[in-house]
DNA sequence: GTTTTCATGTCCGAAAACGGCGAGACATTC
DNA sequence: GAATGTCTCGCCGTTTTCGGACATGAAAAC
């Protein structure tokens, strides 16, 4: 139960998806995880119409630097597991960055469950997994490819340098 | 989702299960599968206790021959497959029965299929599987117990000697 | 420093096991 | 010959089991 629109990106284009009432998918073409949700009245349409015009715009503002907080109500599908994993995720301000290991103590985890579910996020920038990094600070891996997630987090004023970001641990932190 | 209440039977104990709107358990205590149902919010208590009087009333009035069709509201959950079969068993009419072998070609599937969702029926008496026999009339299985599935049939005006029921090829009916 | 090795939790797909059956093949009775 | 009984095998949807695959991390070995 889905509708969808597509829209361009500094990091290329991206599918965004509704189920009516929110938004449930924000996919970069040809990434790796990319279910296909089937199923869709049209009487959803007007909502998602609105819906997608909002998330586009705050793209847009996000990547323009005049956002730091998406407001888009958001509804991502998956397991249990993976719903508390990206809430966790979610909370991770703008321009901060976590690791899958701390991800994973907070949630009674492992580091390796925690990357699984977060290879799985259906919302990409609005989840904002390009903000957790390897304990070490090296980026490991994005939907939308490394350079995108460097691209990101220079854009959120995290240096990258030698494939890692800078400060050495980094944290966990509240969003304003 | 959903509240429940015992109810007792000529048969034994049983117990019903409501999702607010219409009925989706009707389990003899003790039986086989016997699936427990979560979650439920205080809002729709009050239907339910409606429904359950419903069909409690319809279950006595049945058993004292003065009901041959069930009107409460029924959704049985289960696999679209188990629905199919459910549905079909349900047409089957008050004092008839039908077979596994039958039912299976009506579905275009196997009897032993048939069979299997037969069993997950959630809901005894309801959806009146009791009515549906071996191909040679046998009794072969039932959550209340054969016993119990005997007594039914019996109630039903169908003889059973032998541990089969006496009318040799058993027909398919649609209800009254 | 590196590199290797192992432990880890979750999810997914494939494969196997399991039924509230039935039909056909035989053997065994009258 | 029937009429009965036992056996085997096919049937097909579900459930269970198992084996990998991973956006990792910590410790041990060079």
């Amino acid at each position: 139960m889905s509708d969808w629109m597509k829209c361009s990106t500094p990091l290329g284009e991206m599918l965004l998806a509704s189920d009516g009432s929110a938004l449930c998918g924000a996919w970069f073409l040809g990434q790796k995880y990319f279910p296909l949700l089937a199923g869709w009245t049209e009487q959803k349409k007007e909502q998602s119409d609105a819906l997608f015009k909002k998330a586009a715009s705050e793209l847009q503002r996000y990547f323009g630097g005049q956002l730091r907080c998406f407001t888009v109500p958001l509804r991502p599908q998956g397991t249990p597991f993976q719903q508390k994993v990206w809430a966790c995720i979610a909370e991770i301000g703008y321009g901060r960055t976590s690791t899958y290991g701390q991800l994973a103590e907070a949630l009674g985890s492992s580091p390796r469950a925690v990357g699984a579910a977060t290879g799985r996020n259906p919302l990409s920038l609005f989840i904002p997994c390009h903000r957790v990094v390897g304990s070490e600070g090296f980026l490991t891996g994005y939907a939308g490819g490394l350079k995108g997630k460097k691209a990101l987090l220079k854009l959120e004023g995290i240096q990258v340098k030698d494939g890692r970001t800078a400060e050495s641990p980094p944290l966990v932190q509240p969003s304003i």
